[in-house]
RNA sequence: GCCCCUAUAGCUCAAUGGAUAGAGCGCCGGCCUCCGGAGCCGUAGAUCGCAGUUCGAAUCUGCGUAGGGGCACCA
């Protein structure tokens, strides 16, 4: 990226700087680069002068000057090896601190403290062949080296189908596993199923219900159970299949068989609902496992050998500071209870321990002890067993409360710093007919993917959810939503690529673009020059030039940030560049050197386009 | 009581501590003899309050205000 590139410059330029006598010596800070708003003052700037004022006592303007002066030294010497061969002649002005950097990727400008750069014509002009160049791998950096990541999404109960909650949840893991995967990581997709506890039984005890009723027989749901169409669904297919054989036997053993059929079932289903939002799992993870393994076990051992195990009225407990445990603790308490829970100095008790594992919760060995335990032995399986780091979990911001717990933990049982990375997302709100949408999946009235998916379509649907920062809670209004079909951005995005695979379609067909390839496999488009030179180039063109070589930078900016809401704003952006471009700058008709170059643009514009849907996980349609 | 998140234009949201805070929708006004008008151009319109840190704050800190979530032997 030459944004990586200009940042060494920057640092090399200091350094030089330094061993000349002209700055004293510091140690060199990161050196960040960013896009100016203003685009008369460059294409990337630093601000480093004026950080750099206090420690080297001098005034910025001075400082920056002095980085300037080196800057050419620094990158007459390497330019070479980033920029292909060039005998372009630079964009040169008058002014006394514009400084000639030949061969010139970029021009360098002090301004007020800032040391700005404005990439040349020459420079952009070429990065379009190598767009071309890296076709489908245009936007992927090395920022992962190959390394093993995890994305672990998704992960809701296995006790009814997906429902919209999940939504969220899903769209963001698999476009962060994307991301993740072009900043050149090995990444690994997992769902984690909640095969154990408490409400794994009492769907269990619904199916149940559900699978006797659908062979008429009078069996009432259990009191809290699940009442949701979709279990009367899995139990009735359940039925079919299976006949009345659990009928005919004990009630305990068939509420378990149909437990786990049941939730095969939903699985089925939900598996069925992620492939129409294009999301796939590398693997299924059950909870269950980590406690027939033993995993479990052995990691409350280990934990005990460490003193942070607490004993208390036949409990298990994980205090990260081997602290004890305070009476009250662990049930269900009002605000007064938690206000008055004070030390004798009047200071409010932080609540340190966690219930690992109690006789009341669980009386079956088989089960695991209690959700917060599972976590443990799973991040040892996900980081020390098969090498994930990092592991990523998505998770709602129901379960903030366990985000410090589980990083306690993992320090406790030794995980690397970082292995483990939780993204918390907000809860959207849903409007229908102007009414919030309350959702239980216990009760049943959960509005299900599948049901907003039919009515918006799968690429409208994860645009939607993408389109906000995960800290964002938003309000999703159905009815707007179906109402303004066509005016949803996600729409914008697509017709600006399939107007882009239509002018290559027409221009085929015409011909006005001889011998470029386009319409056709086009390697010979590659080894062919943008033959205007560039300073013919209109300053559209170059806007929309700079915003393509943006990509790279967005995928490193989501992947390090695990923001994807990002690509939506870049997708936009990207098309409205394009849009502007193509008001203005007639293909068809033009000189045909120009035309040729036009092409070229336009096609690295759709790569572009084409690549930043794909890492949403959208279409990219040719026609629409 | 404590913890986490949020507060930006009429509405929904952007903005790696930088220079003149951007879009979409909505409003108002323009643009096709021409490659796809699901488009383009233009007008109007905003950082919740008070302090502080900094050369520089929507962004960081503190105190408020308002909203959401959590602090279960539920998952």
């Amino acid at each position: 990226m030459i944004r990586d590139y200009l940042s060494k410059c920057v640092a090399e330029a200091i350094a030089k700087a330094q061993q000349a006598g002209e700055l004293p010596d510091f140690p060199i800070p990161t050196i960040t680069l960013e896009h100016p708003r203003q685009p008369e003052m460059g294409d990337y700037a630093t601000s480093i002068a004026m950080q750099l004022a206090r420690i080297a006592k001098m005034p910025p303007p001075k400082i920056a000057e002095i980085i300037a002066k080196r800057l050419r030294e620094v990158s007459l010497v390497s330019l070479v090896s980033v920029v292909s061969d060039t005998t372009d002649t630079p964009d040169t002005s008058d002014t006394t601190d514009t400084i000639d950097t030949t061969p010139s990727a970029f021009t360098v400008e002090v301004v007020s403290g800032f040391i700005n750069f404005r990439l040349t014509p020459a420079y952009l002009s070429r990065q379009v062949d190598v767009i071309l160049e890296q076709g489908e791998r245009w936007g992927n950096i090395n920022l992962g080296k190959g390394r093993k990541a995890q994305v672990e999404h998704g992960s809701a109960n296995p006790t009814g189908y997906a429902t919209i909650g999940t939504g969220r949840n899903v769209v963001v893991g698999d476009t962060l596993a994307n991301t993740l995967e072009a900043a050149g990581y090995q990444v690994h997709r997992e769902w984690y199923i909640n095969d154990a506890g408490s409400q794994v039984r009492v769907f269990g005890a619904s199916v149940y219900a559900r699978y006797a009723q659908a062979l008429g027989m009078d069996e009432p749901l259990p009191e809290r159970g699940y009442q949701g169409e979709d279990v009367q669904e899995v139990a009735r297919i359940i039925a079919e299949r299976e006949g009345d054989k659990y009928l005919h036997m004990p009630k305990d053993e068939a509420v378990r068989a149909l437990g786990r059929l049941g939730i095969e079932e939903v699985m089925t289903n939900i598996k069925r609902t992620l492939a129409r939002l294009n999301i796939r799992y590398d693997n299924f993870f059950s909870e269950k496992s980590l406690w027939t393994s033993g995993l479990g076990y052995e990691m409350i051992e280990r934990l005990r050998a460490k003193g942070l195990v607490i004993e208390h009225d036949g409990a298990l407990w994980f205090s990260e500071d081997g602290s004890p445990i305070r009476s009250g603790q662990g049930q269900r308490r009002t605000d007064e209870e938690y206000a008055a829970d004070k030390d004798e100095s009047g200071q409010a008790l932080p609540v340190q321990a966690v219930l690992i594992r109690s006789p009341k919760v669980i009386s079956d060995p088989e089960e695991r002890p209690t959700y917060f335990a599972s976590d443990i032995p799973y991040m040892w399986h996900k980081v020390m067993l098969r090498g994930f780091n990092p592991a990523i979990y998505v998770w709602g911001e129901d379960h903030q409360a366990d985000v410090p717990r589980l990083y306690a933990a993992a320090r406790a049982i030794g995980l690397p710093d970082g292995a483990i990375r939780i993204l918390i997302y907000r809860f959207i709100t849903l409007l229908r007919s102007g009414q919030e949408v309350r959702m239980g999946k216990r009760k049943g009235n959960a509005l299900l993917i599948d049901d907003v998916v039919d009515e918006i379509g799968a690429d409208a649907f994860r645009y939607i959810m993408l389109s906000r920062s995960v800290d964002t809670k938003f309000t999703f209004d159905l009815d707007v939503l179906k109402e303004q079909n066509e005016k949803n951005p996600v729409y914008y995005v697509q017709y600006g690529h399939a107007r882009i695979c239509s002018i290559e379609r027409k221009a085929a067909e015409e011909g006005w673009d001889q011998g470029s390839g386009v319409g056709g496999q086009g390697s010979e488009a590659i080894s062919s020059p943008l033959t205007p030179h560039p300073s013919t180039l209109t300053s559209v063109e170059l806007a929309l030039i700079r915003k393509l070589l943006q990509l790279p930078e967005v995928v490193e900016l989501v992947a390090t940030t695990l923001q994807p809401h990002h690509y939506t704003t870049y997708a936009r952006e990207v098309t409205q560049a394009f849009s502007k471009f193509y008001e203005e700058c007639r293909i068809k008709g033009s000189p045909p050197d120009v035309a040729h170059a036009r092409m070229k643009l336009a096609r690295a514009t759709r790569l572009t386009l084409a690549k930043t849907l794909k890492l949403m996980g959208m279409n990219a349609p040719e026609r629409m």
